[in-house]
DNA sequence: TTGAAAGCGCTAACAG
DNA sequence: CTGTTAGCGCTTTCAA
């Protein structure tokens, strides 16, 4: 039964070439302990002149696991998540993880379920980048970290990992108050973390015996902030300085300036938040709250591996101190 | 032998719930044509009852294909892609293939091959959407697709869909022109579009009796573009417009006009390219052309799918016709 | 330590 | 049209 010469080499041959046993292959190429150095190095010659490559279909079909996960991205046009998935992938690549990213906002497009397709691939673990819309989520079988936000409702076992919020918009508001700032106003958007970040800012205006002033619910666009800052210019004119929910908001909120003929920061300062790449663009450099993704995308990678390991330890919860990123969108008044 | 009731469903539940055989189960599922139409709803019903969903790593290891294909974005950071993306899988997604995605640049800094890991996975196509690096993908044998991009080095045989980037840099440099703009720059990266979309400049400005103005050499950047702009403005301090590589260059230039005291459109007119997120931003307005990145994504995966039903069918090159996007930032000199 | 053998859940001939 | 029969390439007990 001579074999086929060019087909792509299987387990078999890799055992045959090193003259060992299928079985001790699958072992070396899962690292296991008991192995002698020699028949190792053999298995791994053979590897090398064969070209061999495991196959993920065989491997994830026998062992129930796909060793991949499933990321979920609120919104591919925030750009928010590049660093997120950056510090993902710096610890999912070397533990042997497969990362595959879907955007919500795509998928509610196509009217498909993202989550629907993940358990599909049978993915390991989901990594959920931002806010899931609610019950989503709900009751999900598979090992769950949510990243970026710290208020996951009831009904969902997830770990969390997420930069406070809370603490990034009181940042941001000190800055202005430092800088001399009185009538700040914040632009928010929906969701948990801006609720939060508005907390901050709130709390923060109060310590300092000042009045806040909010604007904006509707999404976290840049439309949004558009509408919101002028919303707020319309309620206080008198205003000199903005919070924005996000950096993608403060580039709205940059253009209601402009259209009052108000200049930034001359007239008025704005901070953004997440120190996007949006933020370090020169025409716009926007001083902005950094929740330093890549950590929390590092983090959040970590975690998953270990619940992984361990299904069964207790919930985790991390917060990441954020720090404020000065540009030249602020200034004295 | 009484079957455990709580693990996940198999084809073969399916089956003996429907008192049909596997394999009619299976022929319903890839949607098979003699099927009579009770048994095909008694399978249904059966699927949905059980709640069973198709095991892909089963699948992929029995019909040697694992209905995916790769899509290589070349940077997460130039919302460009998000369209394309999006057109990819209208209609990848009906199709029933999965699409995964990597980033070029990302992994260029992990320093592992992107291309690497799709042949890993063993997806059956790949959709290349950028310029890939000259080598990436030489004497690759899976099934490729090379969007928005015309060039493709000798040594891949690929299948092309993009826009035609001479044409649209024509249609920049034409509405600038007609606008009565003479003093004309063009801020270019590097790559086989950017040249092209300078050809189109070249072309047009040359036909109106004007001498081509170009800056640039490096990357397509915002840094790039405003290094550009600002070699632009000292070559030629009389300049009244700029046609940009693509937005992100575009804003690159608007920093570099401001720092000159230049407005735009007042002074200056600022056209860019790829009608991307950032483009429509109100703060920014900015003139683009549109290379129908949607369309372009949608005509590429029509076109993949097509070579994988017929891989020996000579290759396709499709080029689109781009248009322009006018919004705020151009006026008349 | 190493080898043999039994599947994982599905597809794809091939017979009925 | 429907049922039977082999595997796909790998992991994983279980013996040797």
């Amino acid at each position: 039964m001579p074999a086929e010469p060019a087909a792509r080499p299987t387990i078999y041959d890799v055992a045959q070439r090193a003259g060992v046993s299928k079985s001790l292959v699958s072992l070396v190429l899962r690292d296991a302990p008991h192995v002698s150095e020699a028949r190792r190095r053999a298995v791994h010659e053979a590897i090398e002149e064969l070209g061999y490559r495991p196959s993920r279909a065989a491997s994830a079909l026998a062992s129930q696991r796909t060793r991949s996960v499933g990321v979920l991205i609120d919104d591919f046009r925030n750009p928010w998540f590049v660093e997120l998935l950056a510090g993902l992938r710096s610890v999912l690549d070397p533990a042997g993880y497969t990362s595959s990213v879907a955007d919500l906002t795509l998928e509610a497009v196509s009217g498909r379920n993202p989550v629907d397709g993940f358990l599909a691939m049978h993915v390991d673990g989901l990594v959920v980048a931002g806010e899931p819309q609610p019950g989503l989520l709900r009751g999900l079988a598979v090992p769950t970290v949510v990243a970026g936000v710290r208020d996951v409702g009831p009904g969902l076992a997830a770990d969390v990992v997420a930069g406070d919020d809370e603490r990034g918009g009181e940042l941001a508001t000190r800055h202005l108050l430092d800088l001399g700032h009185a009538r700040i106003a914040h632009l928010t958007g929906s969701g948990g973390p801006a609720a939060r970040r508005r907390r901050g800012y709130e709390r923060t205006m109060r310590a300092a015996g000042l009045e806040p002033l909010v604007t904006g619910a509707g999404g976290t666009a840049e439309d949004d902030g558009y509408a919101a800052a002028l919303a707020a210019l319309d309620a206080a004119p008198g205003l000199t300085a903005f919070v924005a929910g996000n950096d993608v908001m403060a580039v709205g909120a940059l253009a209601a300036l402009r259209e009052h003929g108000l200049s930034v920061p001359h007239d008025v300062s704005v901070v953004g938040y997440d120190d996007s790449p949006l933020a370090a663009y020169r025409y716009l450099a926007l001083t902005s709250v950094a929740g330093h993704s890549h950590e929390v995308g590092a983090e959040s990678a970590t975690t998953l591996l270990a619940r992984l390991g361990d299904p069964e330890a207790p919930r985790r919860r991390q917060l990441l101190e954020p720090s404020l990123v000065v540009r030249g969108s602020t200034a004295p008044p």
